[in-house]
DNA sequence: CTCTGTGCAAACGATTTGCATGATG
DNA sequence: CATCATGCAAATCGTTTGCACAGAG
């Protein structure tokens, strides 16, 4: 009989990373949340879950699967930088200026004012939108 | 005879802001970098010019300019909000991963590819880029 | 058993707040 | 002189570090 494995177990397994508790909350709360969070929500919602999660062991958990590639960071709101699954097709993301909602966006529509339309027939309003490039600068190549 | 004005002082005037050491130096320091600036930095500059200006005052004084749209905050890299002039036309970003140079892009192309193939040509070397809309969820409007 | 993960306390840097004083229009 | 701006000290918050110990494979 097959054990059940959870989708953080199976992230585990496909990275080859320990199946540790720290790993297996945190993957469960991105799937449950559906949305990126950040290093103090996650510590929140193990909070509300009578988890106890050190924070330092966090912040060293979120660095090594930002770094392996598993996490991605999404910096939208000023001064929070969120993490998402970084296997999500890349995305753009819908932030509401006045609540924490944040989600994703599937840039389809060939332009960012089709994109806008579409997001508004799905219900929110569209104010404005930021686009940044990176990479490396003359000097850094 | 007239009397000349540096930009900083005609932004004051502009708005009916107080000529203030400040903000006079907050706007030079605007005008010669070229560039958005972080709080930090702005001590940074201050302090090498040996001009004492408050950090508590900096901060309130940036916060006072953003609510009037004056400024404009930037958040590119991770857990580091720069502030720019409102009054630039509405542009987006290229920032350099390695060093802390940015640079205003101008989104004159029709899309984002041919955007970045325009940046190429200026001779930098574009890895990704990111793209988010703000506005209101259905929640909040 | 060995390597990786964990926990705690302390350090740090950016940002905010309270309160009393000073300067601008 | 009525606002608005300033300075300082202390508090707060997110994040990082050093070090000793524990747990997974």
């Amino acid at each position: 009989m097959k054990t059940q494995l959870t989708e953080g177990e199976k992230i585990c397994k496909e990275w080859s990373l320990r199946n540790t508790k720290t790993r297996r909350l945190l993957f469960q709360a991105l799937f449950e949340s559906r949305r990126p969070l950040s290093i103090p929500e996650f510590l929140d919602i193990f909070a509300s879950e009578d988890e106890r999660i050190n924070k330092t062991t966090l912040y060293r958990e979120v660095e090594t699967l930002v770094n392996l590639g598993v996490l991605r960071a999404v910096q939208i709101t000023p001064r929070k930088v969120s993490y998402e699954l970084g296997s999500h097709e890349h995305h753009h993301h819908f932030a509401c200026t006045k609540c924490d909602f944040i989600t994703g966006v599937t840039f389809s529509e060939k332009s960012i004012e089709r994109t806008e339309k579409a997001l508004e027939e799905q219900g929110v309003q569209v104010t404005h939108h930021a686009l940044e490039f990176f990479g490396l600068c003359s000097r850094c190549q």
